[in-house]
DNA sequence: ACTGAAACTGAGGAGGG
DNA sequence: CCCTCCTCAGTTTCAGT
């Protein structure tokens, strides 16, 4: 993990369709070089995949909330996020320091939805309660963001 | 809008580096119909980009918080959001509906660097104070969510 | 809107320094 | 770890339907 697997890392985050033979032109390595670089970096699981980011309006998903989880006494964290796990319209989940369990990010079509969805929800086993924060507008998710240099040098 | 694009759409999200070729297998269309519908979708801004998943802890980022934001009586929201935007280790924001007025999502090295980017938030104009969830694991994260058909098809 | 042909370009592996 | 070749497969354009 140097500099060009840095810089590498950087342009795949910005543009994941990026040729090879263009990232080896950004780096200064041949494109069959950035691909054996790129394969390791899979291989070692710093790359985790490829991924289409949509809007999601343009699919009918109009309402995001963020939502804590608080759990029961008796809760078994492992079992409710294998619960979280399962439903659809949870597309992240936190597990977090604090009163809550739990902070997940619920994406649905309508206020409805959002009403069946935090139904299923508190019907967990070890949920005790919710509390939902609505998103109003998304400034902007998921950047990449980019560590310095002397910072991500430990990680080596 | 149809089903075929969904499916096309459904497919790039899990993998974004999947061929046309491929798609076109999978949808039973030619590449090149496949290739004219996705820049379509681009063009649309439903499909708004392609990246790498990076795991955060293999390039140095050891910290999550989810950070949310109260505001001054006289605080500008869309100021807050613009300096929010400069700080490279807020990698989503949301405005939302509550007392708080954004909630933010912070990736840092260390909680050295926490400690220090909770600062730079507190000193934005606007920014009355903040409450910090840190992460203590994130069971999973931007996971594809699909809407299902008869939701949808109001959006075409 | 899709197909199929054609020209082009990148992917991915072999071989060598 | 990197380079240069080489081949095959995918991309992208375009005329035709």
């Amino acid at each position: 993990m140097d500099t060009v697997d840095r810089r590498i890392i950087a342009a795949l985050r910005t543009n994941g369709r990026v040729t090879y033979a263009d990232l080896g032109r950004q780096v200064g390595l041949s494109a069959s070089a950035v691909h054996e670089r790129v394969g390791k970096l899979e291989t070692a699981g710093v790359i985790t995949g490829y991924h289409a980011m949509v809007d999601p309006r343009a699919v009918g998903l109009d309402v995001t909330a963020l939502v804590s989880i608080h759990p029961t006494d008796t809760a078994d964290d492992e079992d409710v996020a294998d619960a979280l796990a399962e439903l659809n319209e949870v597309e992240s989940c936190y597990r977090v320091a604090g009163d809550e369990s739990f902070v997940v990010k619920v994406r649905v079509a309508t206020v409805d939805d959002l009403e069946r969805s935090l139904s299923r929800l508190r019907r967990i086993k070890g949920v005790a309660r919710t509390r939902s924060t609505v998103v109003l507008s998304t400034r902007f998710e998921g950047r990449p963001n980019t560590v310095d240099e002397e910072r991500s040098a430990h990680a080596e």
